[in-house]
DNA sequence: ATGGCGCGCGCAGCGCGA
């Protein structure tokens, strides 16, 4: 048996539930975890989803931000926020499914180097680093996923020198990333071999899609214990084809149950 | 060299994303 597990930055929910409809369709995964929902709890399109085979929980707020896990089994011990970390912004979710733990993270954007919100993300990041080696230690099957806002290193940049030193490349951020995998998480997409210039977020200026100027900016990352099982990760670019797409694609890993 | 799109909000055009 595989567990299928994957992150999607849909960016509005309102506007992508076709497409997140038929994704869940076509792949069939065990967990779907979303960012970007921009909506409201009250608006969580919670029936159509049900109606598809699949339990939702979600953390949502007006316009911005917005986090949701969709399952086909239910989750259990739901957390919305990182502990000792006070934000109005939603943008974390966890929940236990069967013996696996799941965080669905939107990692704030930074803006830019010199950005208040660049430091807010440094700060955000060091309090969640904090928080995962406490679930680690809880749950030693965890899953940390969604979208990071940080290619890890050049592989991830379609040009590396355009991007240097600026926010989703900066060394403060790579460094960040790093810490928390030094807590005892892998980055599923680097255990494999792969090919060169994957992507997982295009802008939606200067046909970037079609001329592949991406970012690797979608991660899943598997603690020890669920990394030996980890058969594959992919980046499916299929949505991103799709008409009216969301600027970030579906990652995917596969681990043996 | 710059900005170029798409979203929500709300009804014009701006803030934001990455």
């Amino acid at each position: 048996m595989v567990l299928k597990i994957a992150t999607w930055n849909v960016n509005s929910l309102n506007v992508r539930l076709p497409h997140v409809l038929q994704w869940l369709a076509d792949a069939q995964p065990d967990i779907l975890a979303l960012q970007e929902t921009k909506l409201i709890d009250e608006k969580f399109p919670q029936a159509e989803i049900e109606a598809a085979g699949y339990h939702s929980l979600f953390s949502g707020q007006k316009t911005y931000n917005g986090v949701a896990i969709l399952s086909k089994q239910p989750g259990t011990d739901v957390i919305k926020d990182i502990p000792g970390l006070a934000d109005d912004q939603r943008r974390v979710l966890a929940a236990t499914y069967g013996e696996v733990r799941v965080l669905d993270l939107y990692v704030p954007n930074g803006e830019s180097v010199a950005s208040d919100k660049y430091q807010y993300k440094l700060d955000w990041l060091d309090k969640l680093i904090a928080f995962i080696k406490v679930e680690l230690n809880r749950h030693p099957k965890l899953v940390v996923l969604g979208d990071f806002n940080i290619a890890p290193d050049e592989r991830d940049v379609y040009d590396p020198l355009v991007w240097e030193g600026k926010v989703l490349c900066s060394e403060p951020e790579r460094t960040a990333l790093q810490d928390l995998l030094a807590t005892g998480l892998h980055d599923s997409f680097r255990l494999f071999e792969q090919e060169e210039k994957q992507f997982s977020w295009w802008d939606y200026r200067m046909a970037a899609f079609r001329r592949n100027r991406g970012l690797r900016i979608d991660h899943v990352l598997l603690s020890t214990a669920l990394r030996e099982r980890c058969k594959r990760c992919y980046i499916d670019k299929a949505p991103r084809k799709w008409e009216r797409p969301s600027d970030h694609t579906p990652v995917v890993v596969e681990l043996m149950s």
